[in-house]
DNA sequence: TTTTTTCACGAAAACGTTTGAGTAGATTTT
DNA sequence: AAAATCTACTCAAACGTTTTCGTGAAAAAA
């Protein structure tokens, strides 16, 4: 790459000072109109950008902020990205992006590169491995520093900073409910093992639903999938040694992957079974039949998340960390019954 | 936030100079032991972390790179920026993610900003917008200033800078090949407009196919989707004119929306009609009958595109542009009909 | 004892920018 | 003619770091 011209090269050229540069750039009435021209023109024809580094440094600021997330890979949190962004960039930010791969050492790296002060704040969504191992040290110094952090959706409420969550246990009470309401008698959960925080919340709205007709829960109708392993044949045992007619499942894969087994097993679908999955995707939308679904807004998600963030690195007023509970709504398209 | 500690502020403390700390943080021998030990104590206990500003100023690099791309809410370019993602963080780079989302003013928006100096280099993938607009001049100060660039998929030939792309042509080739060798005798096409880059590709691929098998193509049979309105509908109208016993669709979910309405019509997959979709991701996999598709390696395509960029970066040695191509792979599913 | 070496640290430049204060010289005001 | 104002600049500090080149004192070698 050409060397980059900075002010100091320009002001050689014309062998007047690097204020004078700086100024004659900025349009000052302090430097002379002929002088301002000549050195505006030079400046144009070398492509001349102030040194980033440099600006950023007397500022203060990095006006970047950083993200950490489990998984771009996914629906979720790609729309979430989405929402992050389009806040950050009205505001005049830019968002550097972190993968964890769901690991929790990659997480405590990358949270650890951004806490090295190349970003103003950051937004994280733990990995599974984090929470499972529910070891949150690589969070202590910058709480202790009131470093600006936001988490989202896999959050750990321990922690003394903003959070940004979905309302999981009213989605899926939603979910329940709509599915007794048009008659389901057994209904069964698919979810994930119970150190997920949103299973746990999910299920717990399937059980204060149904508990809330009257009914007892039935734990063999509950399927605690390990990704791990094959998702498909954990499904299809729950098939193959019990009968209900409707399906609660915690997410898209495992919603569609129960509808198309009940299809092999000879089920129609919603006429024998009706099927509510959690989190609205393209594959909802495109699925045989489509899939009733209890919508997370992910876009909104991730704006709320951006604008707290903003506005605590913004803020010169005492912290007082608050937690945003978005709520959901259910959309409601083939895969279940109508009344 | 609590104010940043600084090395002055260190030195300070201890009432010594500012290079004494800087040294004794980096465990230098000119340093004495004790004054060490008790600097890079009470370093540890206040959390001092080197302003990587004021380092990478030091440096002249900011040590990351940035990427602009039409959309993340999109499993191949979440796939892509896995595979960037994963290259750079190994060699010790960030990555700072723009969205265009399409746009072409908001390309050009990033990638002044990018250019301005946040980043060593750079890479892209065209807008839609820009595309059929056809207007590149946002790129030219950083082709005139050699800046390291490096655009995949989307990309426009006539820039002298390193591209990576998959090789559309023989993709589309090879599932037309197949949709004939399994005895397909009438295939539709199913394709975006013409000046969606990897659109024509796709159907110059299925163009060949054909009439390297002696046949004439039959324009009827060709739809060109036009996103802005309907694309069932668009679709709906191929099956309402025309009878055809295979279907070629450019991605997933134009193949899929077929698949859907083929049934609707009362046709069966594969039996009646075989269908190829191209791009594998998630829907594939678990659409009814599981989709056929030319797998494009999104990852493998991230990979190579950071790899290159940051060669591009670090090397010394003069600049020779190379357009790296990858090839596709069919990934025969349930959706054709076997031999 | 004199010279050399080692030790432990400081001074200062450099990265590229911004900005308040300072200053000659010219012009205007009184 | 003296004082005030204006014009068009320059100086220098500051942001936080790294690193080369001193340097005075103590220790070791001659």
């Amino acid at each position: 790459m050409k060397p980059k011209i900075t002010l100091k090269k320009i002001a050689k050229q014309f062998e007047v000072s690097i204020s004078t540069v700086s100024k004659a750039l900025k349009d000052s009435h302090e430097i002379g109109t002929e002088l301002k021209i000549k050195i505006k023109k030079f400046a144009a024809e070398h492509h001349y950008k102030p040194n980033s580094l440099a600006v950023r440094l007397q500022n203060q600021q990095t006006k970047t902020i950083g993200v950490v997330i489990p998984n771009i890979v996914h629906h979720f949190f790609s729309t979430v990205i989405q929402g992050i962004e389009e806040v950050t960039n009205q505001r005049g930010y830019n968002v550097m992006i972190c993968l964890s791969n769901e690991s929790f050492d990659k997480e405590v790296l990358n949270v650890e590169m951004l806490a090295h002060g190349s970003v103003d704040g950051m937004i994280v969504s733990l990995a599974k491995e984090t929470q499972k191992k529910n070891d949150y040290n690589h969070f202590n110094d910058l709480l202790e520093d009131d470093f600006p952090l936001v988490m989202f959706d896999r959050i750990n409420d321990k922690f003394a900073c903003d959070k940004v969550i979905i309302d999981d246990v009213s989605g899926s009470i939603n979910a329940t409910n709509h599915l007794i309401e048009i008659g389901c008698k057994k209904i069964a959960l698919i979810t994930t093992p119970k150190h997920i925080t949103v299973g746990t919340l999910r299920r717990r709205g399937y059980v204060k639903a149904i508990q809330d007709h009257g009914q007892e829960v039935d734990i063999d109708l509950i399927v605690e999938v390990d990704e791990r392993e094959s998702i498909k044949k954990q499904i299809e045992e729950l098939f193959d040694t019990e009968t209900f007619d409707g399906i609660f499942a915690v997410n898209e894969v495992y919603a569609i992957t129960a509808m198309n087994i009940a299809r092999e097993k000879g089920f129609k679908v919603p006429e024998d079974i009706s099927v509510i999955g959690f989190t609205d995707g393209p594959l909802s939308k495109l699925a045989l039949p489509p899939l009733t679904t209890v919508v997370q807004h992910g876009y909104s998600m991730g704006k709320k998340t951006a604008e707290l963030l903003l506005n605590r690195i913004e803020s010169k007023e005492e912290f007082k960390p608050q937690k945003v509970v978005l709520s959901t709504n259910l959309k409601i398209r083939k895969s279940t019954k109508s009344l």
